[in-house]
DNA sequence: GAGCCTCGAGTTCC
DNA sequence: CTCGAGGCTC
């Protein structure tokens, strides 16, 4: 690459010209990034492209153009896609690494069905295809709307170019009138090579792998040209549906296939684990010569009512999992083992490697976890890896673990570097690091003191979950801590007043101009309203992240109700510290974490200026008239068997009531499900009403919608 | 006290 | 995505 000339040699035309150029090329990059999931250019040179137009722009001024790249604040979002929520969720599922894994998975769902072992249970098996999934929706046999799956809750409607996907078809016959399919978008490895060659001849650039191509097809704003690419698909389950297609797995299936979908042909029913595995190794030995990329097998409940009957975890069904394939490996050096410091103050290494091609992806860096897993020893102090500790040096075999996150999986051969030596004291402010005794990372003692983890803080707190200020991202942050414009959350809320207009100060720095200045301001200000749970999330105190910070600020309610509580329960006694703990979901570790936090002076003080600028909302309380009840405490015990405890608790908070973990004088009703224990026992000695969960679910009936 | 299950915290590359 | 730890049930 040529050498540009320095900026101050450089006359207004050529200066002119090559804002231009980088505008283009910028331009022409974000596209390639956000619409087609392929970057073309690295990082490293965008961010060269984006300092080199700063410094253009700070020394000719008058130059700075209206479609310049530093006027943009983030990423340009992806647009042309409406949204489409999944009536059904689309979940991810477990996984399994190895045939103890399928045994394990066996045995969890017989305990919970209490099926014996010798009673038969069976299970489909098909390969699990490596492309995106789908969700085709006919209504009266008319193909209406076809989604990505998105985060699993919406996705994008993608129904134009899933159309000219000849395996889909657009009009069905013999099919229930509301009709959701489900299956995977693929690209097969011939069709794959053509699309590359076709790519590299008109000198476009070539798809790293067939997953990529298919997702960058299908994703084409032009349907007209996902219509030349040549996609496949496979129908592999239903999701919303006006009546059963069948009442197994395998019968759905079959009829998918009758319906006139393409299903996989190595799809088998099999009797028992050992089955399911010989058919897992019957797959991986015709892997190579299928002519699609597959990344392991899938195994699935034959029938359905069971299905229903296991029903869902958080994220992932109960009735099936994911048999993967070994995970694609490659070798490399550790250059180097550098330690990070969490907003925590938890010091995690990282291993700097020689950038190496694993699934067609560059890796770089790969996350060492703690002191333990660099020694190649669990917690027990059993071996984790072949060839032991990691030291600088060593050639070390590398894998992505979920065929993400870069992993060391095993030292190859020992370089000359020395035993590691994790470090005592925290390697940005020096304070000691500590490891509690049991824990397995060690922490900075810095606490406020550490400019590390004062920044990462600030970096929670701007994070997209907590403020979500538009345009102050983990960069920005960065910047203006280190010019010494932040230090603590209610900093960012006086910049523009610190600043008068601020925009004079802003407009010299590189890359914002008045109009990026004020969009920052204006996105600032926008978030001085902000719902309590954010701001409780957004405060990190330990142990409370988003779920925790939503149960508080339902409970609570408001702000004053929340801090009078956390202040009145001062060293860990008195009413207000019982109540903390009798919340669902809050226990001892929690509560101590949260009335510590407000009684530590450095924290407090910052609460405090924070709040000044805020409007907290509370948590929107549900519409409760007509509720039975509103204002009630509830316990839920032993095991629910008609609706899971999670949903029986969120429907409980939409009605007004408060859902607590123990039984107390103060619980209204305490509703028990099979199995009930010592909690029945006791709301029955204080008098507490009790309730079947059928008692309950006609108790609530009717008030949901009302 | 053991055995789930869920959540928090940390990480990579895009 | 994964690991570790907290919380709940038995």
């Amino acid at each position: 690459m040529k050498t540009k000339p320095d900026v101050s040699e450089m006359t207004e035309a050529q200066a002119s010209a090559e804002l231009e150029q980088i505008a283009q090329a910028m331009a022409a990059a974000d596209i390639a990034y956000h619409q087609n999931d392929a970057p073309e250019i690295s990082d490293a040179k965008y961010d060269a492209l984006k300092q080199r137009n700063a410094a253009l722009e700070t020394a000719f001024p008058d130059l700075v153009r209206d479609d310049s790249p530093s006027k943009k604040i983030g990423a340009a979002v992806r647009s042309g896609f409406g949204k489409i929520k999944h009536i059904v969720p689309m979940l991810s599922l477990g996984n399994a690494f190895s045939d103890a894994d399928v045994i394990e998975f066996d045995k969890r769902i017989r305990k919970f069905l209490s099926i014996s072992d010798d009673q038969p249970l069976a299970y489909t098996a098909e390969p699990k295809i490596d492309g995106l999934s789908l969700a085709l929706r006919y209504e009266n046999g008319v193909l209406v709307s076809a989604a990505t799956r998105g985060d699993g809750e919406t996705g994008e409607e993608v129904s134009q170019n899933a159309k000219t996907i000849a395996d889909i078809p657009h009009k069905i016959s013999g099919a229930p009138d509301i009709f959701e399919v489900r299956g995977e978008v693929y690209m097969s490895h011939k069709d794959f090579e053509a699309l590359n060659a076709a790519q590299s001849a008109k000198g476009d650039k070539e798809f790293a792998n067939p997953r990529n191509a298919a997702a960058g097809s299908l994703r084409q704003l032009d349907s007209s040209i996902t219509a030349k690419r040549p996609l496949a698909f496979f129908a592999y389950a239903w999701g919303d549906i006006s009546e059963p297609l069948a009442n197994t797995q395998m019968g759905s299936i079959k009829r998918l296939g009758k319906l006139g979908f393409s299903i996989n042909p190595l799809t088998k029913l099999c009797q028992s684990p050992d089955e399911i595995i010989e058919h897992y190794k019957n797959i991986e030995v015709q892997r190579a010569t299928l002519g699609y990329d597959i990344d392991g097998v899938v195994y699935k409940v034959n029938d359905l009512a069971l299905q229903a009957r296991l029903g869902f975890r958080s994220n992932t069904p109960r009735w099936a999992i994911a048999h993967k394939f070994p995970a694609e490996t490659a070798t490399t050096i550790v250059e180097a083992i550098e330690i990070q410091v969490g907003r925590t103050g938890a010091l995690s290494p990282v291993a700097h490697l020689a950038p190496v091609t694993v699934g067609g992806v560059v890796v770089a860096r790969a996350t060492l976890h703690n002191e333990d897993y660099i020694k190649g020893v669990d917690s027990n102090g059993q071996p984790i890896r072949k060839g032991g500790d990691i030291r600088v040096g060593d050639l070390v075999e590398i894998y992505r673990a979920g065929d993400v996150i870069p992993k060391i999986r095993e030292v190859i051969k020992r370089g000359d570097g020395p035993v590691f030596q994790f470090p005592e004291k925290c390697p940005i402010c020096g304070s000691d690091a500590i490891r509690e005794e049991g824990e397995a990372v060690a922490r900075c003692s810095g606490g406020f003191s550490c400019a590390a983890q004062r920044i990462e803080k600030l970096k929670h707190f701007v994070s997209r979950n907590a403020f979500d200020i538009d345009g102050l991202g983990a960069k920005q942050v960065e910047v203006f801590t280190q010019d010494g414009w932040i230090s603590e959350p209610a900093d960012i809320f006086t910049l523009q007043e610190r600043f008068g207009s601020g925009v004079q100060q802003l407009r010299n720095r590189e890359g914002w101009g008045d109009k990026s200045a004020q969009k920052l301001f204006d996105a600032i200000n926008e978030r001085r309203n902000i719902p309590l749970n954010r701001l409780l999330f957004g405060l990190g105190i330990r142990h409370v992240g988003e779920s925790s910070a939503m149960t508080l600020a339902r409970f609570y309610g408001d702000w004053p109700g929340f801090e009078t509580a956390m202040m009145a329960a001062q060293n860990h006694k008195g009413e207000a510290w019982e109540t903390l703990n009798s919340i669902d979901g809050i226990g001892t570790v929690m509560a101590a974490a949260l009335v510590d936090f407000f009684h530590e002076p450095r924290a407090k003080a910052i609460v405090d200026r924070l709040v000044t600028h805020l409007e907290i909302e509370p948590v929107a309380v549900p519409k409760t008239n007509g509720s039975p009840v509103a204002g009630k405490t509830v316990v839920f015990t032993g095991t629910l068997e008609l609706v899971s405890r999670a949903e029986a608790k969120a429907t409980a908070e939409s009605l007004g009531a408060k859902v607590s973990g123990s039984v107390s004088a103060k619980t209204d009703i305490l509703v028990a499900g099979a199995k009930a224990g010592s909690k029945l026992k006791k709301a029955q000695s204080l008098g507490v009403k009790t309730l079947t969960e059928q008692e309950w679910l006609d108790l609530i009936a009717g008030s949901s919608d009302s």
